[in-house]
DNA sequence: TTAAATTATGCAATTAGTTGCATATAATGC
DNA sequence: GCATTATATGCAACTAATTGCATAATTTAA
């Protein structure tokens, strides 16, 4: 289970707010990680208890008060603990790809108008991340180099959606023969 | 929830076991579905109480009995239905990229021998999924036309394999740059 | 001006998935 | 000759993740 360690190394590039973790896990890091709120809500509960966060309150005016985690000692040392182990390959469970696999029980329309609807979701996503990019190439070396590895990993976004769009229009030009 | 329903396309091609499908989830198809063995004879389970499958069972001598699972008419409406509906985009959750993302936090020499040891990984389903290709491409028109829905499947882990290796080697030159 | 989205959190119940254990033979490799 | 892998299934306990519900003010867009 490492959306545990996903929490923890998200607070310790910067504290926030369980809402501040979600946005991150929906906006610029869901290529590589999900959570539904529930599950980080419940997280940030639980490692507050281990004792590898801490929690301050923020007061609010209007909006609920904002609980503000940030990674202890013992957290640091946990994710340390943590890298040094190797982590599985990633599990996949593609229902689409499902879909098409038992295609032939249903209509071409309906498979093409499905993944038409991927394609849109995929280039929303690719055009998300190289916004994110264009951001990182402007920036001066000294800050490209403090923030290679995360550029790493929006690297491999990037080419992830590129190729998945590649392998969709291929697709559709299958389906369609 | 579509183990369920990976589950039903699987039988709907052909009957089996749960070990069968156990294999097919390991080996081929392991680029777009997997599951544990516990999970498949758990849903089998259900799945017949539902009466979308039914089960005969095939005496062997030494090894425990087989029991070959086949769809039923109930079972094929439930495809049918589930393919008729929208499937989810797929959930990321890549405990590697957190290690990167986080890998500030321990060292380079770590950081590249993970990941030489995920390339050597994705490069061994690569070759896999190339050995399926080619028996593909070896079939005569009329079986590469019946079976071009699993075909395109397969394209989908190919170029997602080939993808990802080639984002891995970007990211070695950058990590040790 | 009214509806919808955003901000912000959390309990309770359920479903999905993993891990550990258990059994038992045959075939394969060293 | 001995160890490992493959074949073949399943219970029980646990952990992880989802869904439904609940609250409540602010900002934004139609």
């Amino acid at each position: 289970m490492s959306l545990k360690h996903a929490i923890l190394v998200l607070l310790e590039t910067e504290p926030g707010s369980g809402y501040d973790l979600l946005k991150q896990f929906n906006n610029s890091l869901g290529y590589f990680w999900n959570a539904k709120h529930q599950q980080i809500y419940q997280q940030l509960k639980h490692l507050t208890n281990e004792a590898l966060i801490t929690c301050d309150i923020e007061q609010q005016q209007g909006k609920p008060d904002k609980k503000i985690y940030k990674i202890t000692a013992k957290g640091i040392h946990e994710i340390k603990e943590w890298l040094s182990q190797r982590v599985e390959p990633n599990k996949i469970n593609d229902a689409l790809l499902v879909k098409l696999y038992g295609g032939h029980l249903t209509s071409e329309a309906n498979l093409l108008s499905e993944l038409e609807r991927h394609i849109s979701l995929h280039q929303q996503t690719l055009t998300k991340l190289l916004t994110i990019e264009n951001k990182y190439l402007s920036l001066d070396d000294e800050l490209q180099t403090k923030f290679k590895l995360p550029y790493i990993t929006l690297r491999r976004g990037i080419l992830g959606e590129q190729a998945w769009l590649a392998w969709a229009k291929e697709a559709k030009g299958m389906i369609k023969k």
